[in-house]
DNA sequence: CATGAAGTGGACGAGATCGACCGGACCATC
DNA sequence: GATGGTCCGGTCGATCTCGTCCACTTCATG
């Protein structure tokens, strides 16, 4: 993971779909060992995959909500953990230090489909309460920041 | 936005690499008529990028906190949001309905960085007081939901 | 019957990928 | 301290696939 790894994640990270021979223009190496570098950072669990990003509201998701979880005392974390897995809407899960122990994040089309969601998640054995908040707008979402580099993220105190 | 263009977009969001000629294959369509159904899909604003998903924790931002921010009666939220979006490390922000009226998700590489982050958010005029939360591990994130059909999504009540 | 959207097929340039080769770093041996 | 083997990371060139452009076809619509 040197300064070159770093600028190709980045560019990867900002356009996931540069081809190869273009990140080999922009790091000064030749495509082969570009691709090699991508393929030992996909395999080091560095880069993990490729998406695709969708505008949720332009395919029918058009409700975001937030959705704490308060357990009660006989919560088996693992069973609810799965049972939150098998909820496709729930796109994000969060264990959390603190009294809601989980933060859901869900896309819905439509109220209706959030009221069935929070009954379907209250009634999940273990949860205690829960406390939902519709998002009014996402100012943004999964940006990125620029890669810290080795001395900041390893602590140079 | 047929079924044709759906399992197209479902593809891209499960892998964003994948070829035109792959999709071509998966579709049943040739690779020169999938790029136009793809360019038209990113005119229109369903495809708004790709992106390679990294593991925030191998790039060295291994704390992941979400943080809350209750406004006082002066806020100006059009410049709250403009100073939150000047801050590197908050990578998502929801405009919520609550008392808590944004919501933040940020990474960072220490706690000490963390604490500095709390105290910049707390300074911005405008913000009463912040709640913060360590997630303290992520169960999963941005994973994919189905995309619902037109009947699910224009809702068939 | 004209029209335009959507798809096909062919052609050509660009990209991906593979094997062979090169050079420096490292290490044990003489 | 010099020698030689080995590993790692890179380059180069050949080959196959893919991306992209364009002309032509088909089909539903007005």
């Amino acid at each position: 993971m040197d300064e070159i790894d770093r600028t190709i994640v980045n560019l990867l990270r900002a356009d996931g779909r540069t081809s190869y021979a273009e990140l080999a223009r922009r790091v000064g190496l030749t495509a082969p060992s570009v691709q090699d570098r991508v393929v030992k950072l996909e395999r080091n669990g560095i880069i993990t995959g490729y998406k695709a990003v969708i505008d949720s509201e332009a395919i029918g998701l058009g409700i975001t909500a937030l959705i704490g979880i308060i357990p009660d005392n006989s919560a088996d974390h693992q069973d609810i953990c799965e049972r939150l897995r098998a909820i496709p809407q729930i796109e994000s899960c969060y264990f959390l230090a603190g009294v809601e122990c989980y933060q859901l994040k869900v896309r819905v089309p439509k109220m209706a489909d959030l009221e069935r969601l929070i009954h379907r998640v209250g009634a999940i054995p273990g949860v205690a309460q829960t406390r939902t908040t519709i998002t009014l707008s996402t100012k943004w979402e999964d940006r990125q920041q620029p890669l810290p580099s080795d001395g900041e993220a390893r602590g140079v105190d």
